[in-house]
RNA sequence: GGGCCCGUAGUCUAGCCUGGUUAGGAUGUCCGCCUUACGAGCGGGAGGUCCCGGGUUCAAAUCCCGGCGGGCCCA
């Protein structure tokens, strides 16, 4: 019998990848098909901001998305995986204020979201190429965040809890960023060190004239202090208790108090309370019943109550102030200090709380069935991100505020009737549709309730996270009739894909929200991934200069290549780092795929009149061990382990020990075996081939479909992931690999230091441990063995493997 | 200040939960090899105070306590 490869090519060519992408597309890989006897995953897939180029971090985390949305299309599931943009908000109108040199507020709004809605048509294309050119099979959705689409559902979430009262309006002090002049929500802010000074200023104590210090690092807010406070416990300044402290430079008279929050070895321990440094400051003004005086414009400057030093901006106003202090003989000292500043998530300015009216949605009288929320009905792996996300919850102070001073974003669909008097009655539109308040005519329905006949449309826009962290509805098809199944899975069939960095914000608002509008949470599965950092570990800044493109590797090695680094490195939560030599094993890997089938394809595939020998068993029951391990991996969302199992088992068992141990029979050239044993061989052979083939498939998806299409003529990507054969578990001759690789080692070393190439036989006898017996005839054969003993040799003998009981006699 | 994670050959890591062979693998490095799929391959060798100290135990990389070092998150 004549034995020729199928696979005729001695290679694996990676730049057919490209051709391979074309071919899903027409053949419909890309479609999301609905079949209601199948079971349905909707993944909840991170839009993601099209703010720049992409970095291949970012790719990977799609990457590894992409590979559990084709586990379950294989795994028989109607698949619903979306690519659409984030597109609201603050990213983008800041980015376009750089970039043009302007400010929001100087350019027409019309003008200004054109501006935007160019940006991010830019770097969304690019970045819909390149996750397909890495073999995402995601189905491209056009309409994002700020499509009409999208909208009307923000839009009618927020009619929704605004009728259930759930949405109030109401002027508090906020949190604020003077640069983009808008409210922030507690996620929104962010901390960074600075180099600043203590400050130790001498006030007078009016009962008794004494000079008091106290310590600050925001001297500007002197106008603004409306106590003096100490620890209870600090014996220093407890007869202070009652009496009142002349603040300079304006000299306005406020009480000394005690509160536990101040720390008596900070500064002097008297500290000052104003309105408002801090959230601390906030916690004490609102305890106390203290009176507030802000003096703190929406855009940073100072105002009136600032007396001579109203208009400068705070910075500003610290210096004059210190320089006034000092030319009076008021500033003690400066010590230089290095602290944490609250700063805006977007522009890193400086936050100030100022009083601002805003809307704000419930949530902090909901912390407590929220946090029951995530422990019951929820699964987030790796389960540690769980008490991430229960102690934010338990951290938050404010509601939310979600309402913004800004242009990019999903209007507040209200307008408010003006009566009489003057006073603004706020009335909201019936939901289903889109609605512009700040520039169209209102609806019917809120004019019948406006009998004066003055209505004033709202010119806010809602917080992006309000629109982005009902992204689960809009992936459950929820705005597109032909695939809708929100009913059907929601939220038991959802899954979110997700990093680490985003629980306070996407993963909490999602939980919030849905909790609110359905009493449920968004979805019941949670798959948190680490960051993807650089080759020395850190993480991947544009002001570093340290991105990694994700196009350059695909080119040089190939997209399953790229893929498999992607899986093999990131273990589930954890951070994963570009390795390019890891990428390279991915590359190496797919073409001894391809050289594994090449070898396999000589054969006739058979699945009948066929005997198995113990070698086969065996090889058989290991496979089902990883078939198990792979799939149970998959199913928690894991593609790390599948990845290392599968590369381990097919490359260092299959391909080193079982293809050369099997060769013989296979090829049965000298007549050794039986008929039905040769075909026992090529069963066999074909069975690994054929389930290693499709539980890498999601992995790297291209080589793995090139092979099938080969030898089947039909793509892999519809085939499906089998449950292991309950047949071939077999624990007796599962036990004979480990020794049975340790014997090949052996006798390889063996030859190798005796100088005799592999082909070479051994002249003299082997003897082997009494477990290796089943496999006698395949490693007889494999080696080159004159004969083989079982047992312990008597009289001369060398040793050649001294715990596995392996000796020579010659 | 609070919380979480981590420390195993030059590098990356498995094992730790559930203590028990000679701590497994990858990569790099060194030596060798045309061996009926693959030289982008195959075989072999060297390379480890399992961060440190103490405790529990017949037995600790593994469990407990205390340090040291690194990372992240929250104040």
């Amino acid at each position: 019998m004549e034995f020729k490869p199928r696979i005729q090519e001695k290679r694996w060519d990676f730049s057919k990848e490209v051709e391979l992408i074309r071919k899903w597309e027409e053949e419909g890989l890309f479609n999301i098909k609905i079949d209601d006897k199948k079971p349905t995953l909707v993944i909840d897939t991170p839009p993601p901001y099209p703010s720049g180029r992409p970095h291949i971090g970012g790719i990977a985390h799609y990457a590894q998305i992409d590979m559990i949305a084709r586990f379950f299309r294989m795994r028989g599931y109607n698949v619903i995986f979306p690519f659409y943009a984030d597109r609201n908000g603050l990213p983008v109108e800041v980015q376009v204020e750089r970039t043009y040199g302007i400010n929001m507020y100087e350019v027409p709004r019309e003008k200004f979201l054109e501006l935007c809605r160019r940006f991010l048509d830019e770097y969304e294309g690019e970045f819909v190429s390149i996750f397909r050119r890495w073999g995402g099979s995601f189905t491209y959705w056009r309409n994002g965040t700020d499509s009409e689409e999208y909208r009307r559902v923000t839009q009618e979430t927020f009619i929704n809890l605004w009728n259930r009262g759930l949405i109030y309006e109401t002027s508090r002090p906020t949190l604020w960023c003077p640069r983009c002049r808008t409210a922030l929500a507690e996620a929104e802010v962010e901390y960074k060190e600075e180099d600043s000074y203590l400050n130790y200023i001498k006030f007078r104590v009016k009962e008794t004239g004494e000079d008091i210090i106290i310590a600050t690092t925001r001297p500007e807010l002197l106008p603004a202090t409306v106590a003096v406070a100490f620890n209870p416990n600090d014996d220093r300044y407890k007869r202070l208790e009652g009496l009142h402290a002349i603040v300079p430079p304006l000299n306005q008279e406020v009480p000394i108090v005690s509160h536990p929050s101040v720390k008596p070895d900070f500064g002097t321990g008297l500290e000052m309370i104003s309105t408002f440094g801090d959230t601390r400051d906030l916690m004490v003004v609102n305890e106390l019943k203290l009176p507030m005086k802000i003096i703190v414009n929406p855009d940073g400057t100072l105002n009136e109550l600032a007396g001579k030093y109203r208009g400068l901006s705070v910075r500003e106003a610290r210096e004059a102030i210190i320089k006034d202090l000092q030319a009076a003989g008021l500033l003690i000292k400066r010590e230089p200090l290095r602290h944490t500043v609250p700063i805006c998530w977007r522009c890193k300015t400086p936050i100030e709380i100022i009083v601002t009216k805003e809307y704000f949605l419930k949530q902090l009288q909901f912390k407590d069935e929220l946090v029951k929320l995530v422990q019951n009905e929820m699964v987030i792996k790796p389960p540690e991100y769980a008490q991430t996300l229960i102690d934010w919850i338990k951290s938050l102070e404010f509601d939310w505020p979600i309402s913004r001073r800004r242009y990019y974003g999903t209007e507040i669909p209200i307008w408010y009737c003006i009566d009489e008097e003057g006073n603004a009655k706020p009335i909201v539109p019936k939901p289903g549709k889109y609605y512009r308040p700040w520039r169209d005519e209102p609806p019917p329905e809120v004019k019948e309730q406006c009998p004066s006949g003055k209505l004033v449309g709202e010119d806010r826009v809602l917080d992006t996270w309000f629109d982005s962290s009902i992204s689960w509805i809009y992936a459950t098809g929820y705005t597109k009739p032909e695939i809708r199944v929100f009913e059907k899975v929601y939220p038991h069939s959802m899954l979110r894909p997700q990093g680490y960095d985003i629980i306070r914000t996407w993963l909490y608002y999602s939980v919030v929200r849905a909790y609110l509008l359905y009493g449920k949470p968004p979805f019941k599965y949670v798959r948190i991934s680490g960051m993807g950092l650089d080759e020395k570990g850190e993480a991947m800044h544009k002001s570093k200069g340290n991105i990694i493109d994700p196009i350059p590797p695909v080119e040089k090695y190939g997209a399953d290549a790229a893929r498999f680094w992607a899986a093999a490195s990131a273990k589930l939560g954890s951070d994963y780092r570009y390795s390019e030599q890891l990428i390279r094993t991915g590359h190496d890997f797919a073409i001894k795929l391809w050289n594994i089938a090449r070898f396999v394809s000589s054969f006739p595939e058979v699945n009948d009149d066929y005997e198995l020998t113990p070698l086969d068993l065996m090889i058989l029951a290991k496979l089902n061990e990883v078939v198990r391990t792979s799939l149970s991996a998959y199913q928690d969302f894991d593609v790390y382990v599948p990845a290392n199992a599968l590369y381990d088992f097919t490359w260092h068992i299959f391909a080193d020990h079982y293809l050369e141990a099997v060769k013989s029979r296979a090829y049965n050239r000298d007549g050794l075996f039986t008929e039905r044993q040769q075909r026992g061989a090529w069963f066999t052979l074909y069975r690994v081939l054929k389930t290693v083939l499709k539980l890498l498939a999601p992995i790297m998806p291209f080589v793995t479909d090139q092979i099938w299409r080969s030898l089947y003529g039909e793509s892999i990507h519809g085939q499906l992931i089998e449950d292991p054969d309950p047949r071939f578990d077999n624990e007796e001759y599962l036990e004979l690999l480990e020794p049975f690789m340790e014997f090949n080692r052996t006798i390889w070393t063996y030859k190798n230091r005796a100088g005799l190439s592999l082909n070479e036989p051994i002249d003299g006898i082997i003897y082997a441990p009494e477990i290796l017996k089943p496999l006698e005839p395949e490693l007889r054969v494999m080696h080159r063995i004159r004969e083989i003993r079982f047992g312990k040799p008597e009289g001369r003998y060398e040793v050649l493997n001294e715990s596995l009981s392996i000796y020579l006699v010659k």
